[in-house]
RNA sequence: CGCGGGGUGGAGCAGCCCGGUAGCUCGUCAGGCUCAUAACCUGAAGGUCCCAGGUUCAAAUCCUGGCCCCGCAACCA
């Protein structure tokens, strides 16, 4: 079995609400999955939680629930969530699961008995109402700490590092030699001069159970658990392993982290997208990580830029916080797909404006797409009671100039220029009607051959258009192959090809695909 | 010199990596069309591509310096 198309999420921490920036994320990711998919890979697309932590703990003794009950109230919120984006994840990582602990413990072994990690005293200011060490960095300009620290005092306690020292130069090189490993350029070279300026400080592992409960124990001192690294990043191998995946299921020397009835040869992973926040864990700790498990690195971490709303950066206490939810019930799903990837190229930083969503909704769904779509089957209904006439290639040219455009850009991951040139092939269109003007030639019985290759033109470049725009744009694609009257998903980029569209088929019935909005 | 991002016609953005007619959506003005969700098409006005140097036959694009905004550093993707 060949190996899959590899694509995560970073995992969300259970401990709030989904908000923008998650759903953003996953919808790249499963854009990015659905158009792999559709040229025809194998896709195996993970997203999650991470359920662990002081927090958690917290919030769930606040609410007098137990940790796992009120992990198992939250990740049902966010399993609506991944479903209300029409993810098509394939499976949903829980950090509390079993099969992921088995997985962490495994590694965490393995880690250890390679020498990697060691125990040493950690000497630091510690906080006892947020119970959490504090560095150098939460010092006020004066020196002090923040009142809302509490009491700090000095502390002394025992912990485990994972080593990071002298692993900086083949990272370096690696970084250096792989120019694809981390994008775009910007992260890349932000990375590689954090690595060069730096010398890199041992990772803290572990928490004492005195200070920390639920975690995952490590395999070596039951009195700690593991903290963070060990526990989230894993995420990413802890699941192939319990497909069966054979790449890291030998790496950790345990079969019996397979649990699904499955062999998916998944490893090394194809991308990881992440927010610019979390790229120095993933392209330095996680590959330093994998390198002391023996395993591959990662093909490309992608990473991509925060929203901001009307200009500010989105905060609960100000309330200028965009409810993706709340957009999708009154907009559709599409449309928040839509707005989202072609509002912001990944890398980016980006601003969503209530104004901007609409007139994108106005303008290039409704106006560009969806009418291109009601008025040319409304003719071929009208004209030639919806049975396509036999082809005709007069578009042909341009319409696969711009499918092997939009394939190209697909796999690099250019989500927003694709978009572009799909759109580019409405414009075309819409000249096209203009020029044609099949409503006139429909009043002119001589004209009745030019009438068949024109409205054959436009049948044809509607029913491209569904495929190109599937894995952006599902529920639309579907809806508009389902008014050409085909069967089967308009899933397949293969079927992106000009003429496969025969004559004497029998459309279905034109609706609008985007209601207007008039407000 | 803490790190990073940005400064492109009225608004919001793409182009910059791989120099060579400045592109997209909205807005304004004029015209066309009537199949279609009062949608569509064409044309026009409007830009010192932050500033100053440099490289080059040629710079929005590469290099150097400067100015100005913003984000991170403070659990938020």
């Amino acid at each position: 079995m060949s190996k899959r198309f590899y694509v995560t999420t970073a995992i969300d921490y259970v401990n709030g609400q989904p908000h923008l920036g998650h759903a953003y994320e996953k919808v790249i990711a499963d854009v990015i999955a659905r158009a792999r998919r559709s040229l025809g890979h194998e896709v195996f697309f993970l997203t999650g939680l991470d359920e662990h932590g002081q927090k958690v703990e917290q919030a769930a003794a606040a609410q007098g629930k137990s940790a796992q009950v009120y992990c198992d109230e939250l990740a049902a919120i966010w399993k609506a969530f991944a479903a209300k984006l029409n993810l098509i994840n394939d499976d949903f990582v829980r950090t509390t699961e079993p099969r992921h602990k088995a997985a962490v413990q495994a590694s965490l072994a393995k880690v250890n008995a390679a020498g990697h990690i060691y125990k040493k005293i950690y000497q630091g200011y510690y906080s006892t109402r947020e119970e959490t060490f504090l560095t150098e960095k939460d010092r006020l300009p004066d020196g002090t700490f923040d009142p809302a620290y509490g009491e700090v005092v000095e502390l002394k306690e025992e912990n485990y590092f994972f080593k990071l020292k002298d692993q900086q130069q083949w990272l370096i090189d690696y970084i250096e030699s792989n120019p694809g490993f981390v994008q775009p350029d910007y992260r890349r070279n932000e990375v590689l001069g954090f690595l060069k300026n730096n010398t890199l400080e041992d990772l803290c592992i572990s928490r004492p159970v005195s200070r920390l409960n639920w975690g995952i124990s490590l395999p070596f001192d039951t009195n700690y658990v593991t903290y963070v690294w060990f526990d989230a990043l894993v995420n990413y191998i802890s699941i192939p392993a319990a497909h069966g995946d054979e790449t890291v299921l030998s790496a950790l020397s345990n079969s019996k982290l397979k649990t699904q009835n499955s062999e998916l040869p998944l490893w090394p992973a194809d991308v990881h997208v992440i927010g610019k926040d979390i790229l120095k864990f993933h392209a330095v700790y996680w590959p330093i990580m994998l390198k002391a498990l023996g395993l591959p690195l990662p093909k490309k971490i992608l990473v991509h830029g925060w929203w901001q709303k009307d200009g500010q950066r989105m905060s609960k206490t100000t309330g200028n916080v965009v409810d993706p939810v709340g957009v999708i019930d009154e907009w559709g799903v599409d449309a928040f797909r839509f707005y989202s990837l072609r509002e912001l190229d990944i890398g980016p930083d980006g601003n969503w404006t209530d104004a901007g969503f609409k007139a994108r909704y106005q303008s290039e769904l409704a106006n560009g797409l969806g009418n291109l779509v009601n008025r040319s089957l409304s003719m071929l209904k009208r004209y030639r009671t919806g049975i396509v006439p036999d082809r005709s290639d007069e578009l042909k040219a341009d319409v696969e100039n711009a499918i092997s455009k939009t394939r190209s850009q697909l796999e690099g991951n250019e989500l927003q220029s694709a978009l572009q040139t799909i759109w580019s092939l409405i414009t075309r269109a819409n000249q096209y009607v203009d020029q044609t003007a099949p409503f006139k030639l429909a009043k002119d019985p001589a004209q009745s051959k030019r009438l068949d290759e024109v409205l054959y033109n436009l049948t044809e470049i509607c029913r491209i258009l569904a495929i190109l725009l599937w894995p952006f744009l599902p529920g639309t694609a579907a809806k508009i192959f389902s008014q050409l009257g085909l069967s089967g998903e308009p899933d397949k980029f293969a079927d992106a090809a000009w003429g496969k569209l025969s004559g004497g088929h029998s459309i279905g019935e034109p609706a609008p695909l985007f209601p207007r909005k008039d407000v």
